[in-house]
DNA sequence: GCAAGGTC
């Protein structure tokens, strides 16, 4: 039977369309088949082969675009993995070190993608593989290349290449193909084996030895290893800095009506101009001369033109750090770049070249912009100039483009503010990057009493340049005015500032993926990506990341007995080995041989202080709960975890010590580095998406909670009350009767009036969450409560006596139901568990982060939030 | 349950 790639009737996203709008016509007859990395690769290529004239079907969920007797798919990167054989899954049955003689096994981890591919190769009289210029795309290529083969012996595969997707480079490219590089797949398959051997080998080792073997498991690798160990050096300096005190004066100085700020600053032994002074008696000297006077001698006037080159194209690194000073974290900007790659904005994201390929033309480019409400002018002005000549960076690879827009443009409206934002810097850094250079003046001034010296430093931006089109940088002048040598400024306000040297700054996020690029460790496609899995595995909290205590005790423990998987040399290496292997003075078998053979000697050396390592793991895993402490007992407060998963404070002297704190039930908890000043207890953050908030310090919400003003006797346990009635008929115990209510604030910062008997008396009345609760003194007849008034927002609102506002609630609530509940298609448990993350009625529904819920509530998918929100 | 590298 023939196989038809038609797509089957049940695919419901099959289609069947054809770009021209002609009919289709099915060519049964053997085809070329061309297999690009990703689909949108196999789109453009398509595109550009059948000058627009190519259909496109689905099958198995995979595009295939066809036209004239050839056929094109993409794959979405590497659609096989490297793993063990299922006999080596088992954690506690395999001694890690077995692993590193184990055999590496190649699987298909795309299934449909595979099977597709398979169909097609049978069908096809030649293969071409279009994957990525660079060496993983050779490896993708080869993965391609033997899911080809394992089907047909036979039919030739050739290999083209092009390092952007434009119409010149991929008919060059197909009117010149070449063969698959073997050995340069072969240098990717051997860092596939070595990472894969030394990651598992000593993360399995790791958490054994700790005892972590759930989803907590204790991971290194080559990349995230080497980059933890950069923070874990920073917070090492950062913990051992020791601060020193020091100096400076400043001080106005004033000519004609202008005023402006100097400071003092002196020779050091180097001859270097410096400002800090080291010592008091020198500072308090120098302030005292100037202080006496009233006016200084100007003795140097220093004028001089800086010329302000616009910036280089963006690589991934510098647009994530473009983007990071707009304050988006490298994953969000990421993640926004690749959606406007995708719907054709932007060409693609991830690239390490910042030289613009000769197929770029940049006033073709600029024009797609002229006219356009905000970005035309901009354009129209760049097309003036006499010359366009792009700025270029120093690295040029054959992989991809800069990063630049495509000259398609979004409708301001079809994209959200974010996308529009990072849309708007790739378009005006592509401008700047064809723009003048800018032009600063710099005026310093230098002013002498006795043989203290004032300077002033002045810019102005004479030739605002590229800035005009590229607002990113700051262009901030500072005015001096002019002056002239021997000319007496009047002095004023003299300032003398006692400082203190400060830590040096822990790594923002984009500084660690410069950082990384540096040292040649990761991949454009997988910085960010690293940086994202050391939040995961808990080795890293905040922004700019800082480790946890388990982060130093891993890094520790891997300079102590594995130094190579925590330093870029392993890379380095690596890469050496990896070049050896793709020029052919190396085999595979030669890299990984030696590979395994340094891995033996590292666990030859492990075996013996597995328990001393486990140990010291296990007290860092403790330390990053430690929260200050117990004002029981004097041991430490811990966070715990309850068996049923919630969140509470416990003493580390427990069972001895029973001493216990609520924690909020919303959120993961995150202690952080501030401390409480009377209990000395470390504030607590509650990480839950969008709905993250500071809990503070537990012991002074613990405090806190349930102090409030008294209102009358509970009705349930309180004088007068039937229950009161029957324990004294009972002759109950007097002590736990007499409940009083009280206006409470909860730690989840919702409010209610309730028993000051609680927990042994639950009764409680709901309060509003926002607003000032004033207690009149009118009261209610009926329950002899006072009336409450909210003040919020301009009008107050007259609330009334609780009981009555309760009472009238729960009639429009039996009226109408929950307003959650009138939702199509969710049910009570489901508003139940909404409830339980923070979610109480439509508004809170309408407002929040669909992905934050779909995290926070079991069996809820962000489709489902939104299609609920479309509903609301 | 492990890595890092593609891609979505």
């Amino acid at each position: 039977m023939r196989r038809s790639i038609v797509p089957s009737d049940d695919d419901r996203y099959s289609s069947a369309t054809t770009a021209t709008g002609r009919s289709r016509t099915r060519r049964w007859s053997a085809v070329e088949l061309i297999i690009t990395e990703k689909d949108n690769a196999a789109r453009r290529i398509a595109d550009i082969l059948s000058g627009g004239t190519y259909d496109s079907s689905r099958e198995n969920g995979v595009n295939v675009y066809e036209w004239g007797g050839k056929r094109c798919v993409g794959l979405s990167g590497h659609v096989v993995g490297v793993d063990f054989p299922p006999e080596y899954s088992d954690w506690r049955d395999v001694e890690p070190v077995e692993l590193i003689d184990a055999s590496v096994e190649k699987t298909p981890t795309k299934e449909n993608i595979v099977a597709t591919l398979r169909l097609l190769a049978r069908r096809a009289e030649r293969v071409t593989i279009a994957t990525d210029y660079d060496r993983e795309g050779e490896l993708i290529g080869k993965e391609a290349y033997d899911i080809v083969r394992n089907v047909d012996e036979d039919v030739p595969i050739r290999r083209v290449r092009f390092s952007s997707i434009t119409e010149n480079e991929v008919q060059q490219a197909f009117d010149e193909p070449d063969d698959l590089d073997f050995d340069l797949a072969a240098a990717g398959e051997a860092r596939q084996i070595i990472d894969l051997i030394w990651g598992a080998a000593l993360t399995r080792f790791l958490s054994l030895s700790a005892g972590q073997l759930g989803e907590d498991f204790i991971s290194v690798g080559r990349v995230q290893s080497p980059t933890l160990k950069l923070i874990v050096d920073r917070e090492r300096e950062i913990e051992a800095f020791d601060p020193e005190d020091y100096w400076e004066l400043f001080a106005d100085l004033q000519k004609d009506e202008t005023s402006f700020e100097a400071q003092y600053f002196y020779r050091d032994e180097d001859d270097n101009e410096a400002e800090r002074v080291w010592e008091e008696a020198v500072a308090d000297e120098v302030y005292e001369t100037f202080s006496e006077r009233d006016a200084v001698t100007v003795v140097d006037v220093n004028r001089r033109t800086r010329t302000d080159t616009p910036p280089t194209p963006f690589n991934t690194t510098q647009f994530i750090r473009a983007a990071s000073s707009l304050g988006y974290s490298a994953k969000r900007a990421m993640s926004i770049a690749e959606d406007l790659y995708t719907a054709g904005y932007i060409t693609y994201p991830r690239t390490d070249n910042t030289v613009y390929p000769d197929d770029l033309d940049p006033e073709e480019l600029l024009d797609d912009f002229v006219g356009h409400t905000t970005l035309g002018e901009s354009a129209e002005s760049l097309l003036e100039a006499d010359e366009i000549t792009p700025t270029e960076g120093d690295e040029e690879t054959t992989d991809h483009p800069p990063i630049h827009p495509t000259g398609e443009i979004p409708a301001r409206g079809d994209i959200s503010d974010d996308e529009w934002e990072i849309f708007e810097l790739v378009v005006r850094r592509f401008f700047a990057t064809v723009a003048e250079a800018a032009v600063w003046e710099h005026l310093k001034v230098v002013a002498e009493v006795d043989d203290y010296r004032l300077k002033a430093n002045g810019k102005r931006l004479v030739e605002p340049g590229y800035h005009d089109v590229y607002p990113y940088f700051s262009t901030s002048e500072n005015y001096v005015p002019d002056v002239d040598e021997g000319e007496e400024l009047a002095l004023s306000d003299v300032e003398l500032e006692a400082k203190e040297t400060q830590p040096p700054r822990r790594y923002g996020q984009s500084r660690l993926i410069e950082t990384m690029e540096e040292l040649g460790i990761g991949t454009k496609s997988t910085r960010h990506d690293i940086l994202e899995k050391l939040y995961d595995r808990g080795y890293v909290e905040s922004d700019p990341p800082r480790p946890t205590r388990l982060a130093m005790a891993v890094v520790e423990a891997a300079e102590d007995y594995a130094d190579r998987v925590v330093s870029e040399e392993m890379t380095a290496q690596l890469e050496a080995d990896m070049d050896a292997i793709a020029s052919g003075e190396a085999t595979l078998d030669d890299v990984t041989d030696e590979s395994r053979e340094m891995l033996e000697e590292i666990f030859a050396n492990l075996a013996e202080s597995r328990d001393e390592i486990g140990d010291q793991l296990r007290k860092s895993l403790k330390d990053d709960k430690r929260l200050g402490p117990c004002p029981e007992c004097g041991e430490d407060l811990l966070v715990r975890r309850s068996r049923h998963g919630s969140y509470f404070v416990g003493c580390d002297g427990y069972p001895d010590c029973e001493f216990t704190l609520p924690l909020p039930s919303t959120g993961k908890p995150l202690i952080m580095e501030e401390t409480c000043d009377e209990h000395d207890l470390h504030h607590v953050k509650m990480l839950a998406g969008r709905q993250t908030f500071v809990h503070g310090c537990p012991l002074c919400k613990a405090e806190d909670a349930g102090e409030g003003p008294i209102i009358g006797d509970c009705p349930e346990c309180g004088e007068g009350s039937a229950t009161t009635e029957s324990s004294r008929d009972e002759g109950g115990e007097t002590a736990e009767e007499g409940g009083e209510l009280a206006i409470k604030t909860l730690q989840s910062g919702s409010r209610l009036v309730g028993c000051t008997r609680y927990p042994d008396c639950e009764y409680s009345l709901p309060l509003p969450r926002r607003g000032e609760i004033e207690v009149t003194d009118e009261y209610c007849d009926e329950h002899d409560l006072p009336e409450l008034v909210v003040h919020s927002g301009d009008e107050p609102w007259e609330l009334g006596c609780p009981i009555c506002n309760y009472q009238e609630f729960q009639a429009r609530e039996s009226e109408s139901g929950s307003d959650l509940e009138s939702l199509d298609g969710i049910g009570a448990k489901t508003v139940e568990k909404l409830a339980d993350a923070g979610i109480e009625d439509l508004e809170d529904l309408t407002a929040a982060d669909p992905d934050a819920v779909a995290e926070d509530v079991d069996g809820v998918s962000a489709d489902r939030v939104r299609s609920w929100q479309a509903k609301a």
